[in-house]
RNA sequence: GCUCCUGUAGUUCAAUGGAUAGAACUGCGGACUUCUAAGCCGUCAAUGUAGGUUCGAUUCCUACCAGGAGCACCA
């Protein structure tokens, strides 16, 4: 039932008790038991006609009873004024039959057609470990960028990796101080990943300790800049590509398919360029041998934007990829995905963008996603106090295995269910919760298997498989219609009333940028329906009822996948 | 010191200014043994403090307290 119907209904009730209402206003109860719909519309204009909310409900609901449409059974009034609205058995069996006619479109809209966004996320650098933290960029990037597609807007996936700056030349100066060698060709991908991570920490933490190694360090990045030491571009070209290497091995694993990488190593110079260009101008200013954009234009805080080395820091940078960006997909909306630690530096990066190109300021939207933290503090890549994405979903993918191990299947076919598994865990705990907000990070706590999980969601959808495939062998089919439930007037069930809901979540998911809804909603449906499950024969053969509950189950398979695409999960068949 | 973010059951998270603040984990107690028990049912348990706005505040405002992040040449 379209809500805008239910609103014309309220207002054409209120027309004939010569009343009017501009903004009338319909929500889910948080409570099944109060309805499908409840509309507030008395509360409101009680306080502004100074009368008593509840006897206005009772005229109001006396009014909307007079022409009831058949797809509502009853409307009530409740609490101190509340109008609740219960639709009725028709009107599910109509909309279980419209999932299941739509199936894998069912919860697509076209609010964003024709629009080209762009999405940055997961961003990790070369030369240093892939974590936690990236992990959590790319699961939330993912998710969101999967949403907007839903919504009918082209999505183009971007990633932007620093494969220049002080990190790399950090790591640089730390194979050399590092005993062990270089890695050759021969060695494994996760070997040279290794050792580049230890060269770094080495190298970081000897900087750290002795800061009168600086220069060496500053001379390194220079060389690094301006490709003029053939042993340093040895070192760098092998560690670049094999860090590219690793890292697109993760994001197949993730489910993750980029459509551009941008990098800092070709941001730079145009970043250069574009900040001397507007030092011109004035928008940027000199200040103990630094270029800044001062805290008067910002209204923020001065950042250094070219150091006084004459080297583009990440501001400078990142003021050139928009405009990258806009040269290979001129976007409506450009969407970066980023931890919350930098959202003040992002500020004043947006306000000198308003200066340098503020067509594209405009179009440039900032979500920030919490910091993932270890329960013994800040991660560091550093100090080595870091979690890396690998040996999580290494450690992860064995407890699935681990509980999988009485169940019968193939080598293969385990191995790929433990991962599904493994992965949907991680993710589902990374979505479930507000995007802004930091984690804790405690394997133990935070991931699970049981409860709400995406585990929970994947089982409740083999479940649903396996019942389906059961009636199919027994020859049932399931059917929507007619409602058989008795005289269109039978039980509804709990899960009827969460599925139709479905595109109404996606929609605030959309507006929000907020894949938890979806998270929550799902879980809701998942244990409805295992409720439903444990408490309802499905397949009864002698029963026609049967072909009912058939169709009811099929739709709660294509509610889960949906949602479960969107929250980048996969979904295996059986586990 | 300044700026920003966050404070909800023992723990991890929800709640579009509305109804009895929802889940999950943990604890305690059950059921079935028929379509996958990674499941189902019951139960204990919470809005940091003090004010304010409002018919109504977890939600908005102010102060305080606690935690986190940031505060010019890292990203």
């Amino acid at each position: 039932m379209a809500v805008e119907k239910l609103k014309t209904l309220i207002e054409d009730s209120l027309r004939s008790l010569n009343l009017e209402a501009d903004n009338i206003q319909l929500e889910y109860p948080d409570d099944l038991t109060h309805g499908d719909y409840s509309s507030n519309i008395a509360l409101v204009l009680g306080k502004k006609l100074k009368r008593e909310p509840l006897s206005l409900a009772v005229e109001i609901v006396g009014k909307i009873n007079e022409k009831l449409p058949p797809e509502i059974s009853k409307v009530e009034v409740a609490g101190m004024g509340f109008i609740n609205f219960y639709l009725s058995p028709k009107f599910f069996a109509e909309s279980v039959a419209e999932i299941l006619q739509k199936s894998e479109n069912f919860g697509r809209n076209e609010t964003l057609k024709g629009k080209l966004i762009l999405v940055e996320y997961t961003d990790p650098n070369p030369f240093k470990q892939f974590h936690i933290g990236h992990l959590m960029s790319n699961t939330i990037g993912e998710s969101i960028s999967r949403i907007i597609g839903f919504a009918g807007a082209e999505v183009k996936r971007v990633c932007y990796q620093g494969d220049v700056g002080r990190h790399v030349a950090l790591t640089i100066w730390g194979i050399r101080l590092m005993d062990k060698s270089f890695p050759g060709e021969a060695a494994t991908l996760s070997e040279k990943i290794k050792y580049l991570g230890e060269a770094y920490a080495l190298g970081a933490t000897r900087h750290k300790e002795a800061l009168a190694d600086d220069a060496e360090v500053k001379k390194i990045n220079q060389k690094i800049y301006d490709r003029s030491d053939a042993e340093v571009n040895d070192l760098y070209d092998k560690g670049r590509e094999w860090s590219l290497e690793y890292f697109e091995e993760i994001y197949q694993k993730l489910g993750t398919k980029f459509d551009q990488y941008f990098f800092e190593s070709a941001a730079a110079p145009r970043g250069q360029e574009l900040v001397n260009r507007f030092l011109d101008k004035k928008v940027f200013e000199e200040s103990d041998g630094a270029i800044v954009f001062p805290e008067s234009k910002s209204g923020l805080h001065t950042r250094v934007f070219i150091n006084s080395q004459g080297l583009p820091t990440y501001e400078a940078k990142e003021l050139a990829l928009a405009e990258m960006k806009y040269e290979v997909f001129p976007y409506d909306l450009s969407i970066v995905v980023t931890a919350n630690e930098i959202n003040e530096y992002f500020k004043v990066l947006l306000k000198a963008l308003g200066f340098t190109n503020p067509k594209l300021a405009d179009k440039t939207k900032h979500i920030s996603h919490g910091m993932l933290r270890l329960p013994s503090g800040k991660m560091s890549s550093r100090t080595g106090q870091i979690v890396t994405a690998e040996s999580l979903l290494e450690e992860t993918k064995k407890r699935a295995e681990e509980k999988m191990k009485d169940r019968d299947f193939l080598q293969e076919e385990r191995k790929n269910v433990a991962e599904m598994v493994s992965i949907g865990a991680i993710k589902y705990s990374i979505l479930k919760q507000k995007t802004g907000k930091d984690i804790i990070f405690d394997i133990e706590k935070s991931l699970s298997f049981e409860g709400d999980s995406g585990p929970y969601l994947q089982y409740a959808n083999t479940r649903a498989e396996s019942v389906l495939r059961k009636a199919k062998e027994e020859g049932m089919a399931p059917s929507p219609s007619p409602f058989l439930q008795g005289e269109g007037g039978g039980e509804v069930t709990n899960l009827e009333r969460l599925l139709y809901r479905f595109p109404s979540i996606v929609d605030r998911s959309l507006n929000e940028c907020e894949p938890h809804h979806l998270t929550t909603y799902l879980t809701e449906v998942a244990a409805a329906f295992n409720a439903f499950y444990a408490n309802t024969h499905i397949i009864d053969p002698k029963d026609d009822n049967s072909k009912y509950r058939l169709a009811l189950t099929s739709a709660v398979s294509v509610i889960l996948k949906n949602g479960l695409y969107l929250l980048g999960i996969q979904v295996p068949e059986k586990m």
